[in-house]
Order: C-alpha cells, then sequence, then structure tokens
DNA sequence: GTTGAGCGTT
C-alpha cells in the first residue's frame, strides 16, 4: 500500500509455481467477516480520481517499446506522450514507461482499461506518475540552504580549489 | 534471449 496496490499483485502473479504450500492465509473460521478492510467498506474497487494526466505505467515487457505502449494508449485519448523508459547506458528498456494525456478523464478512462492488462505478454500496471518537476514557479524551496554564503568548512583541506 | 523494483530525457 506504499506506492499502490500493483506490486502486491505482480508478487502473486509471479510466484505462482512456487511457495503454493507455504502460503499462510490469515483467515480465521471464527470470523466470518470484518477480516479484510477493503472488502465491504470500500465495496468496489474504485481507485481515487487523478490528479495529473500523467501515467506510469509499470510491467512493461523489455521487448516493448515506445511505440508499443503508444499503440496500446493510443485509443483511449490523445496521448501527448508515450515513452518507454530506457537505460542510457544498456540502452535496453527499463520495464516501465509514461504515458501523458490530453486530459485527466482520458487518463483515468486508459488508466481503468489498460491496467492488469496484457502486453507483449506481460501484465502491465497502469498508477498515476509521481510529479518529474517541482516548483516550476511560484512557492519557495523547502530548503533554505543557509548559510555556506562566505564560510565553507575546511573540510577538504588540502585541496584549495 | 537476459524475467523484474520501480518514476523519465529534456
Amino acid at each position: 500500500m506504499a506506492l499502490s496496490s500493483s506490486t502486491a499483485f505482480r508478487r502473486i502473479l509471479r510466484g505462482t509455481s512456487s511457495s503454493f504450500s507455504q502460503l499462510k492465509f490469515t483467515f480465521s473460521p471464527r470470523r466470518q467477516s470484518s477480516s479484510f478492510p477493503l472488502d465491504e467498506d470500500s465495496g468496489i474497487k474504485e481507485l481515487p480520481p487523478l490528479t495529473t494526466p500523467k501515467l506510469f505505467v509499470s510491467g512493461l515487457s523489455r521487448l516493448t517499446t515506445d511505440e508499443k505502449l503508444k499503440d496500446a494508449f493510443s485509443p483511449f485519448g490523445q496521448l501527448l506522450e508515450a515513452k518507454v523508459i530506457t537505460d542510457r547506458v544498456s540502452g535496453r528498456s527499463k520495464g516501465f514507461g509514461f504515458i501523458s494525456y490530453a486530459t485527466i478523464e482520458e487518463a483515468d478512462k486508459a488508466r481503468y482499461a489498460m491496467n492488469a492488462k496484457f502486453l507483449d505478454g506481460w501484465v502491465i500496471f497502469v498508477d498515476p506518475a509521481k510529479p518529474k518537476e517541482r516548483r516550476p514557479l511560484t512557492s519557495s524551496s523547502p530548503e533554505p540552504e543557509a548559510s555556506e554564503t562566505g564560510f565553507r568548512s575546511n573540510k577538504t583541506i588540502g585541496w584549495c580549489g
């Protein structure tokens, strides 16, 4: 529940070959209900509305490219950006990508439509992306970064420049 | 070919 419930599901989906008999269900036969908080209280698995048209897609196959991602998310709305993050060093896909829609509605629709779906043989998960850039304008920086204006600790003694 | 946690280039 840290970031999203996708992580837990991914582990389960991938761990079907082993640790089956070792699975322990914390299910008490005495209790008939009120065991899981998200089963009767929430009622339905409705995720909260998006606050950003940017989506973070994880669980992508390493063979999946931007075109594949764009082709998979294009019918749900106008894509401002659809990119699979690839490592600059290795040049291979990192296994996740970003989808930017024009509006949040499209992003929300695509998110519900493509979440936990198959892409290139892998189950992908769509979640709201975290802001990459912060403080584009207005507001002040949380780190005042005081001092160090004239004094500099001579920890690096021996290096004069 | 590279199998699996995570949030990108300007």
